[in-house]
DNA sequence: GTTTACGCATCCCCG
DNA sequence: ATGCGTAAAC
């Protein structure tokens, strides 16, 4: 996708000054598509160029995958910069802590837990705490949040360094009476994750800071990462930002790569303050604006600089084409969802009828709900898709089922997990699996003894499982053939827990096959509980099982930060769903959601297609949407050509009208009320 | 006392 | 599709 432009173009003015600046702190603010990956790519390999060590220069990303590429693209001109460190904030911070965790007081295993850990723990010690029970009074419950937000609470606190009474008033003020249980409930937490010896998500990024506020590993740490690299700068929090600081605190080698335009994490704490104040932590930086754009035509930038004038706060910069040509986007209207996403689903029935790819070709949207009517439609006309975001292959029940096995072996205290596995057990509740729980940490013969459970019909699972854990444990090194054993187990399970047995046993089979590559258990699920995936759905993992053809892409706004496509379609763009309903009332919110439309519009080479619907069918009540305001000005409307003969396409009115003259054959139902009337059940 | 089955509401974006 | 509360079943 990237290289034809290598070829191309050669490295403009501002690129070659960033990649030049080899010495002390650099700020590059790269507009979308100006080509900021080159820059790093070239800056690499320029670094080794001048006899820098690859080993002395770390690389931080948002995502794994994007690291890997920049790593890669670098040494096709240079095979040494294979060896150049890179990742996430998250996977670095894990290796960190897994080189230093006696420094922290982890003397010995510890085990990284996920969200839905998280929230399960959560919810035990709000129950354990009594804010869960009903007042004895019999009077109305007392409100108190479910653990799913009380997780969310604690976890935006966090990561934007606020107290949780301040997020509690602004996000959440319906809880503000119990806002002191809450943080009673988060000291309780934090106990509970010590004891057991568990990290959570963002305790990863503290430890990390933790240990570099320790001078003497800070020093260390400065040795062997000389020169340091982040990239998307604009979507990391405070506290990454604070690392930033300290890793780059002795020597100063920093480059920090961002566009303020396209920050579109601040839901998860992400500061894109810390553009602004890079400069101010590190007085002498040199600040290198890329504006160049090399992937799209200028109708498309035209548009996305309208929508994006009216944002107050950014460092100014318009973007040029490179690229000559093009034409004016174009938006089209719709009835309901139903025609849409019939009318997307034929355009792209009709663009790969043309010779077009159809991975060169992606559908984007705010919410992931809204791609449900066009993946229907795209079935019925075989076109093969993939889609990005959505439920991630390691939340879903059948693998976090089997990965709890696992997880025991390697840490044997892993509360969650044991409560997970033993509840799969017939006649094993909440109570039980705590009572068993509770025995076990005594002394895994112990249970064997216990009267008690010798009675119980389980007995004999039970015994079964504690063999197979013992077994797992006794195996140690293959991975995989202690994935093998524990399917051998889970199995018959699974067929009484889901219906839809053959499908995850078919993504467990995949799980076995990726497994495969691994030589350690603890980097396996480090890799799949702790940190981004490699891969994230079954159907990424293996995307063309039935069809010969690169499917085309069904992606969140969010999820396509960073690619390009040359035809791109954004749906949905009613005010509602782009900026969302809950963004309403908060200033900054919607100014976000401003920006979610400049990073869609952006990730278009060629062709961009905006379209929507009037008729919108929220949660039971059906609306009638406008346009979303933030191509409803004039300034923007200018940069789009509008169509709005698609509004009343096919007969579908008219059915309904005359009830008097009753006929048999004439239809009552449409087929956008019948498909309404089927999605309600 | 516990477990389980069932109906109900709810679901934004993500490392 | 998940998670909760309630009511029946073990």
């Amino acid at each position: 996708m990237h290289s034809s432009h290598a070829k191309e173009f050669p490295l403009n003015k501002a690129q070659l000054e960033a990649v030049n600046s080899l010495e002390g702190p650099v700020l590059v603010v790269a507009g979308a598509g100006t080509g900021k990956t080159r820059v790093i790519e070239y800056r690499v390999l320029n670094l080794i160029q001048h006899n820098v060590e690859p080993e002395r220069i770390l690389l931080l990303t948002f995502t794994r995958k994007a690291a890997r590429q920049m790593i890669d693209r670098a040494s096709r001109h240079n095979i040494n910069c294979q060896k150049v460190d890179g990742g996430t904030f998250h996977s670095f911070a894990y290796r960190l802590i897994q080189k230093y965790h006696k420094k922290l007081g982890f003397s010995e295993v510890f085990s990284f837990i996920d969200e839905a850990d998280a929230e399960e723990a959560l919810g035990l010690l709000s129950t354990q705490l009594g804010f869960r029970d009903s007042p004895p009074g019999g009077g109305r419950k007392e409100r108190f949040p479910k653990k799913d937000t009380l997780r969310s609470i604690l976890s935006m606190s966090f990561n934007r360094s606020e107290k949780i009474v301040d997020i509690i008033q602004k996000e959440y003020p319906q809880f503000l009476e119990v806002y002191h249980d809450i943080e009673e409930l988060k000291d309780a937490y934090i106990k509970y994750k010590l004891e057991r010896r568990l990290i959570d998500y963002d305790d990863m990024l503290l430890y990390l800071k933790i240990l570099l506020e320790d001078e003497f590993i800070r020093e260390d740490l400065s040795r062997k990462y000389q020169y340091i690299m982040v990239d998307e700068f604009q979507d990391t929090n405070k506290l990454q930002g604070e690392i930033v600081y300290l890793l780059g605190k002795s020597h100063g080698n920093i480059l920090a790569v961002g566009d303020d335009t396209q920050s579109i994490y601040s839901f998860r704490g992400a500061y894109y303050k810390n553009m602004f104040d890079f400069p101010k932590r590190f007085p002498r930086t040199k600040i290198i604006k890329l504006e160049e754009n090399y992937r799209s035509y200028q109708p498309i930038l035209d548009l996305a600089n309208a929508v994006i004038e009216e944002e107050a706060h950014k460092y100014t910069k318009v973007l040029h084409a490179v690229r000559e040509g093009g034409e004016k986007p174009k938006l089209s209207f719709f009835k309901d969802a139903h025609d849409e996403a019939g009318w997307v689903a034929r355009k792209i029935r009709e663009l790969y009828n043309e010779g077009a790819a159809l991975n060169k070709i992606s559908v984007l949207y705010r919410s992931n709900h809204l791609s449900l009517p066009l993946q229907m439609e795209l079935a019925k006309l075989n076109i093969p898709f993939v889609v990005y975001g959505g439920i991630r292959f390691i939340e879903t029940a059948h693998v976090k089922d089997v990965l709890a096995f696992l997880r025991i072996t390697h840490n044997f205290r892993d509360e969650l997990s044991w409560h997970r596995i033993l509840s799969l057990l017939e006649g094993v509740g909440p109570k039980t699996a705590g009572k068993i729980v509770n025995e076990l940490a005594k002394g895994q013969g112990v249970i064997f003894e216990m009267a008690d459970f010798k009675q119980k019909k389980f007995f004999g699972e039970l015994t079964r499982l504690l063999n197979l854990i013992r077994l797992l444990g006794g195996e140690g090194k293959d991975v995989s053939e202690m994935l093998d054993k524990a399917l051998d187990f889970y199995y018959p399970l699974m067929k009484d827990k889901f219906d839809d047995y053959q499908k995850r046993a078919d993504d467990l089979k995949a799980l076995l096959e990726v497994s495969a590559e691994y030589s350690n258990l603890s980097e396996f699920l480090a890799d799949f509980v702790a940190l981004e995936p490699p891969q994230r759905s079954v159907s990424e993992i293996n995307p063309h099982a039935k069809h010969d053809e690169l499917p085309l892409v069904l992606s969140t706004i969010h999820s396509a930060k960073g690619l390009e496509w040359d035809t791109v379609f954004v749906i949905a763009l009613s005010d509602g769903c782009l900026p969302v309903t809950y963004a309403l009332d908060d200033d900054e919110a919607i100014e976000e959601e401003c920006r979610l439309l400049y990073v869609a519009v952006t990730r278009a080479k060629n062709n961009l297609y905006l379209s929507m619907h009037n008729e919108g069918f929220n949660s039971g009540i059906s609306s009638f949407n406008k346009v979303s305001r933030f191509l409803n000005t004039k300034n923007v409307l200018a940069k789009i050509d509008s169509d709005f003969s698609r509004l009343v396409p096919e007969n579908d009115w008219q059915s309904d009208s005359d009830e008097d003259s009753y006929d048999i054959n004439k239809p009552y139902h449409t087929k956008s009320s019948l498909y309404r009337r089927l999605r309600s059940f």
